[in-house]
DNA sequence: CCTGAGGGTTAGAAGTTACTAACGTTAGTC
DNA sequence: GACTAACGTTAGTAACTTCTAACCCTCAGG
């Protein structure tokens, strides 16, 4: 079997990467609840703006961002539909791990009623 | 403002870290639906078992993965508790761009309706 | 035109990651 | 004990990431 992404894989890799980062993440909480400018968001950080702005460029690429110019400024907010593919493979992941517990349970069960039909289905 | 991270913070960003590799994704679905051997989930990849066992050592720290030993084998399966933290990351930020984006809207009904009080928060 | 403020882009150093090959370890079989 | 199967671990390498420093772009005012 190969790593066959299809589209969503696409999107949910682009994020978990821009996820991955500590630092952006700090910055993604920012703008989530403000919208902030570029230089406000460096001036949280003790990294030089370049880092900041190539932050910026990862997240706004993953969809996590969405980028306003007004006059000279940037200004930043944080775009929830980026998330929602996350958010799907987080689902599908959590669901297939309970069914695995479950026929798990079902199975031992169906030992010690030594029934071998007995399947979640 | 410092990186703080508290323990919440670590845990999620075990997931995120681990979860950012294509393979690892991979690998987990492949647990996540069915209890495996190392052998087995190598041979699912065109990779060497050492780079499946060290992407398993991973997930096995991030606390995305249980092992099972039986007899010479080790079995693996995901472990649905090592997404809660992940979960909530994205619960929280979902939540905070939802309010922005109210919040925004209520302050263009506030500019609209001349109110510059009107704020919410 | 020139200047200054606000920011993105490029080049390269330092650190990290994902991989292969070779070796070590544990459990079962003869 | 000797042998095999199934895995993990270590050493070393190639590729990628993150950061800083220097440079370039765009907008507003004079």
């Amino acid at each position: 079997m190969n790593l066959r992404p299809d589209r969503g894989e696409l999107e949910t890799d682009a994020a978990l990467r821009a996820l991955a980062e500590p630092r952006r993440r700090a910055i993604l909480r920012l703008v989530a609840r403000d919208e902030l400018a570029a230089g406000q968001i460096a001036a949280a950080f003790e990294v030089t703006r370049t880092a900041v702005s190539q932050h910026l460029t990862v997240l706004k690429n993953a969809g996590l961002l969405t980028e306003r110019r007004e006059g000279t400024r940037r200004l930043y907010r944080a775009r929830p539909e980026g998330l929602t593919g996350l958010s799907q493979f987080l689902a599908e992941m959590w669901a297939s791990s309970l069914d695995v517990a479950r026929r798990l349970v079902e199975a031992e069960r169906g030992i010690s009623d030594a029934d071998p039909t007995a399947q979640a289905g």
